[in-house]
DNA sequence: GATTATATATAATAATCTTATATATTTGTA
DNA sequence: TACAAATATATAAGATTATTATATATAATC
């Protein structure tokens, strides 16, 4: 497993894309799939999807729809247009930051 | 400049792996050192740079020395010998990290 | 003489993640 | 059929970490 102090930050980014690559999906099945994903090396807890999922919806960047599987209520999350657009900034931010740390960690620049 | 969000849990990093490449350095200097290696990209401001001096010192990854220039105070912070390999450890699960999370948020994985 | 750059550092606040807890249904197994 | 495990939601207390504001002081430049 992952040292977990990296995955700040990159949380919402990681949940936003899996949204954008999948349509819809809910919260147990995000977990599942960031495990998946990253072969286990990425444990993404509910305490800390939750909010994220929350906030993301109070932004206006993520919808939901609830359906119901027998008598368990399932929540579907989905992006919405500013959501998809805004998804793309953040991951293009996310590599753009890579290069930039890569090249500051790299073995004895010069 | 690079949303700050992402500089969560690699500044600690960041600053450990500028003292293994310059030996030792004083607070002022890390700050412009990141300014410059990222070209601007990355501001490290002291009230989140001091902190982690602090802890990392309380750690015993680094150690300080004080020395006079005129009547002011400086402050060099090196490694040591555990923060030495604590360095290469912590820059290594960068990579991993960032390996992992380049195939989660690469387009559209099939 | 005033401003800018150099140099340290703390405190209040905000954001974010971890761990613990609560609740309830469905499925598989002994 | 009873029990455990998997499925599924979510909140709350606490810890960590970064932002912003503030304080202090010297050296260099205009």
């Amino acid at each position: 497993m992952i040292a977990n102090d990296l995955l700040k930050g990159t949380l919402r980014t990681i949940v936003l894309k899996l949204l954008a690559d999948n349509g819809r999906m809910y919260g147990y099945e995000i977990t599942g799939r960031v495990e998946e994903l990253s072969a286990g090396k990425i444990k993404l807890t509910f305490g800390a999807l939750y909010p994220v999922l929350h906030k993301l919806e109070a932004d206006g960047h993520i919808r939901t729809e609830t359906e119901y599987i027998g008598k368990r209520v399932r929540k579907y999350y989905s992006l919405t247009e500013t959501g998809r657009s805004w998804t793309e900034k953040k991951v293009d931010e996310f590599f753009d930051y890579v290069n930039t740390l890569t090249y500051i960690l790299n073995p004895s620049p010069a």
